[in-house]
Formats: structure tokens, C-alpha cells, sequence
DNA sequence: CGATTGACGTACG
DNA sequence: TCGTACGCCAATC
């Protein structure tokens, strides 16, 4: 059988190796799995995985500025910074406090 | 099948 | 520092 784009579930793997109070970015995921340009794909992958099983904590991904750029997508909206919070992650104005301290780079965790 | 869109990121002025 | 332009690739219109 034909596997589907494996680009769209190493992201879901990925997103789903990402620890408890730890978030990381499109553009991280993007560069691990050699597609450093294509962080659009990333966000398209999340769209897709919406909805789909195993649980994919999407909200644990954001851009590059911290900001919960895909807030919008969750239901409700205000679910994703919930869920950040109850991870131990302050989310103020739609963004990652001491977002650095947070960010959980696949590249530094995965290459072992 | 062509044009547009999109949960991003970098480059340029 | 801010706003605009472009690339990237898949899905949708």
C-alpha cells in the first residue's frame, strides 16, 4: 500500500515526542526533517491533524516569535493557551513567555 | 488544469 | 523597528 507523505507524519511524530511544558516551532520541525523552507508545510500538517488520533498537542507548536499564531484553529480558540498553562507555560497576549526557556529544539533532543 | 490560500520564515528597503 | 515581497509545497476553489 501507498504510505501518504511521510513529511506529514514525521511531523505529527514530532509534534507528538515534544515534552510536557516544553513548545517548539514550525520552523524547528521544518529543518529536522529537512524541509528548512517549507515551515508552511508544518502548519499545513497541523490543519490536517487536527481532529485526527493520536492526540496531536499542537498547541505545544508555535512560530517563531513565541506568538500562538495557530490559536485560532483550536476549539475554542482560547483552548490552546489553556493548555499551555496547564503545562506550566505562561501565555500572555497570545504569546510564550520566556518563550526561549521553552522552546524544545527536535534537532538537539532527537539527534541522540 | 490554473489561480488562490495558508497554523511560516527570511530577505530587503 | 516596521512593512512589504518572495519562496516553499500541498490542498482547495
Amino acid at each position: 500500500m501507498p504510505k501518504k507523505s511521510d513529511f506529514f507524519q514525521d511531523v505529527y511524530a514530532v509534534v507528538r515526542l515534544i515534552p510536557k511544558g516544553r513548545v517548539t516551532t514550525y520552523g524547528a520541525i521544518g529543518i529536522y526533517l529537512g524541509a528548512a523552507k517549507s515551515a508552511r508545510m508544518v502548519g499545513w500538517a497541523m490543519n490536517n491533524a487536527h481532529g485526527l488520533q493520536p492526540t496531536i498537542p499542537a498547541h505545544r507548536v508555535v512560530n517563531r516569535n513565541g506568538l500562538l499564531t495557530g490559536k485560532a484553529h483550536f476549539k475554542p480558540p482560547s483552548l490552546m493557551q489553556h493548555l499551555l498553562e496547564k503545562d506550566g507555560i505562561t501565555v500572555e497576549n497570545n504569546t510564550i513567555v520566556n518563550f526561549k526557556e521553552h522552546f524544545w529544539e527536535p534537532l538537539e533532543e532527537l539527534k541522540l
